[in-house]
Formats: structure tokens, sequence, C-alpha cells
DNA sequence: GTCTATACGCTGATAGAC
DNA sequence: GTCTATCAGCGTATAGAC
């Protein structure tokens, strides 16, 4: 089978970012940061296109209707997050013990959501106000990501790091609760988001460790 | 000067409920289901209305738009939330210390969140979700509440119930996320309010015990 | 006080020129 | 690919009957 000169332009856009791709990206980006900046009901897409300088009427060349705008975002957004957070564990020596996990686990999503990260941040903030079939769909999606933590916390347990009468389920909502409300209230300034990244990870490991 | 034989109708809808502030109360009730359900941009004034049998437009009569009526709602639910916790603290020993008034602070919030309270759910619901100029009139509501808990936490740092590495602003943030966020992710079933208001609040509290 | 009917504005979405 | 119209639908809000 001869090799082809050139991929179909199709697979090439898939491959490696063509015009219409870099476009999607920066559509998604644009409308990460409007998203955030004044949630779901407020958006407009009119002025998702107009911070790229674009019209509304033209996103529709590269996305089929204000909702797949929205859940390209989270899907993303929930897809780039779960990878950090994965990276960021396999970066540890090979012998780091359960709790260094989680605690490289809680930094990383939490600067993730602070660092100036739009997608990962509107995607947090855009969860509980999508309609209800993008919200079902990237829960979803967000399910494997829960597993992990899920791991996290029966390793942690496992060896012996978290007292025996808290519920996994329980503590696992309540540690996402302190690292995602961070994307409502956080502002640039006093602290940087390491700084705070350390609060909360030494707060949620102590506050599982067996009492002595 | 002779007593009114009867006090003028706005007066006496003030101080007893009259029909006019009953309906008033019973549309906030409402409300508050609906903006729980569907989120603030997915909740119609219609069905709202539709909730206590009413039309959308008999809405008006009690209140002036759409946004005076979410703003009424998390009016109530701010000052219901916090006079729940206050009522909580004034009821413990007078010689409770610091730390089992933050723990008292920590189960009552979470309890009114969690236990069918339309109204305390909602409003932290809504809080990201309104439309900014009601969101700023209701956070600074909430700036008496947040004193509240600040207080706590001074009180408790200076009783060395916290370790002294961790900022006391973000703590309060953390647990403010970890005790808000269960709003969304609490469904009625496998564990009671009360159950994971223990949890929760014993994550807290060892998570701010100094390390031995 | 609540209804019905309607006006109004806004925004998502489409069609066709370029 | 992006623009310029333009439409259609919907939900808020108003006016007036009852």
């Amino acid at each position: 089978m001869p090799a082809l000169a050139r991929a179909p332009a199709q697979v090439q856009a898939a491959e490696e970012p063509g015009k219409a791709e870099a476009t999607r990206q920066s559509i998604l980006e644009a409308a990460a940061r409007i998203f955030r900046r004044d949630g779901y009901s407020a958006a407009r897409l009119t002025d998702i296109a107009a911070e790229i300088g674009m019209k509304a009427g033209s996103l529709y060349y590269h996305f089929g209707s204000r909702e797949a705008l929205v859940e390209a975002v989270m899907e993303v957004g929930t897809r780039r997050t779960h990878q950090a957070v994965l990276d960021a564990l396999a970066a540890l020596p090979a012998g780091a013990g359960a709790l260094a996990r989680l605690e490289t686990a809680i930094e990383r999503h939490l600067i993730m959501v602070l660092a100036q990260e739009d997608i990962a941040s509107a995607t947090i903030k855009l969860i509980w106000q999508a309609p209800a079939p993008v919200r079902e769909k990237v829960l979803a999606e967000q399910r494997a990501y829960g597993a992990l933590w899920r791991g996290l916390l029966e390793g942690a347990r496992a060896a012996g790091a978290i007292r025996p009468d808290l519920d996994l389920s329980v503590t696992r909502m309540a540690i996402m609760g302190a690292l995602n409300w961070s994307a409502d209230w956080y502002r640039p300034g006093r602290l940087t988001p390491e700084e705070i990244a350390h609060d909360v990870a030494a707060m949620v490991i102590g506050g599982l460790a067996p009492r002595p």
C-alpha cells in the first residue's frame, strides 16, 4: 500500500492543529474565561465571541450549540485536571507512601483550580449550574476521577493513616468541597496558590489521622 | 390619643401574618425549592408559581422582580442559618471550650444545609449563580456571619487548638467549602445529616489540631 | 389578590453572501 | 471560515378585568 502524500484534512485537523482546530481551542479558552467570570446563565455567546474578536454566529461553525460549547469546556477541564493529578502522582518516587500520594493529589488539584486555569476552575464552577443533561455527562466522566480519589483514600486507610470511624465517601466529598469551593472565593493577592494548597493539604491530612 | 381599633393594614401585615404575608412566605419557600432543584438560570417564575398553584403574573403583587425574589430568598436563608448557629452556641453550657463551640457551629451549619432546609441550602447554591448585584448584597449580609466564624477560629487558636502554621482565612474558607459543597452532593438515604455532620466536624477539628 | 392576555426584549440559532 | 442579516422562541414583566 503506497503511503498517501498527505492525510485527509479531517484527520490532519485532529492530529496537528490546523486553523480550525486552533480557533476551536481559543474559543474554548474564551468560553471558559467568560463562563468563569459570569456564571452559566449570564454568559452570552456574544461575549464569548467578542472575547476573541468574533461574532456570535461564527461560533456555530465550530460548535453545534451553546450547550455543546459548555460541555466541551467541561470535558476538557475534567480531563486536564485528572491528567495533572495523575502526572503529579507519577512523578513521585517509587516508594512514596499512601499519605504522600494523597497530599500530592490535594495540592495538585488545588493548584489547577487556583493558578489561573480558567478551564479547570470554570468546570468546577459550572458543574451545578449547567443544564442537567450536560451535568450528567460530565459527572459520568468524573467518575473515573472520583475513583482515583477513592483509591487514594483506601490506600491511606490501609496504611493506617485514617481514623476508622470516618466514612470514606463523606471524607472524599468534604475534601473535594474544601478544594473546589476555592474556585469561587480565591482572588490572587495575599497568598499564593502553593501556600493555600499547603495549608489545605495539612488540614486534611491532619484531620484524617487517628487520634493518638 | 385614643387607641386605634385596628392597626393599619400595612403594619398589621408586618407584625402578624395576614394573608399577604402568609402568601409571601409560601412563595419564598416554593422559590427556594425550585431554585435549589433547578439552579438560578433554569428556574422559571412559572414553575415557582405553579408550585403553589399560582400564575406567574401574580407573583408580582408580592415581589417587584425575579431578582428581588432571589434576593429575598437568600436574605432569609442567610439570616436563618446565622440564627440557628447562634442559638446552638447559646445552648452550650456556660463553660464550653473553644473547640466545643467550633464543633457545635460546624455541626449546626451542616445540618441546616442538609436537613431538607430548602431556603438554607438554596442560598448556598445560589450565591455564585445569582447576578452580581444580588450576590454583592448577600455577601455583605454574610460578613456578620463570617465574623462569627472568625471569632470561633481565633478562640480556638487562643486555646492552643490550632496549629500555628495555618492561615485562619484559608482555614475558614476550606471549612465553609467542606460544609457548603454538601448542599450539592448530598442525597437523603445512606447517611443521616447528623452522621455526616459528625464525620465532617471530626475531620475539621482533627485537622486543625497541632501535631503532637 | 389573583387571573388572563399581551407586549417587550433578549439571545440562541439559521441562511446565505463573501 | 467569518460575517451580516434575520427569525423564532421564550420568559419576564405589565395592564386591566374580576
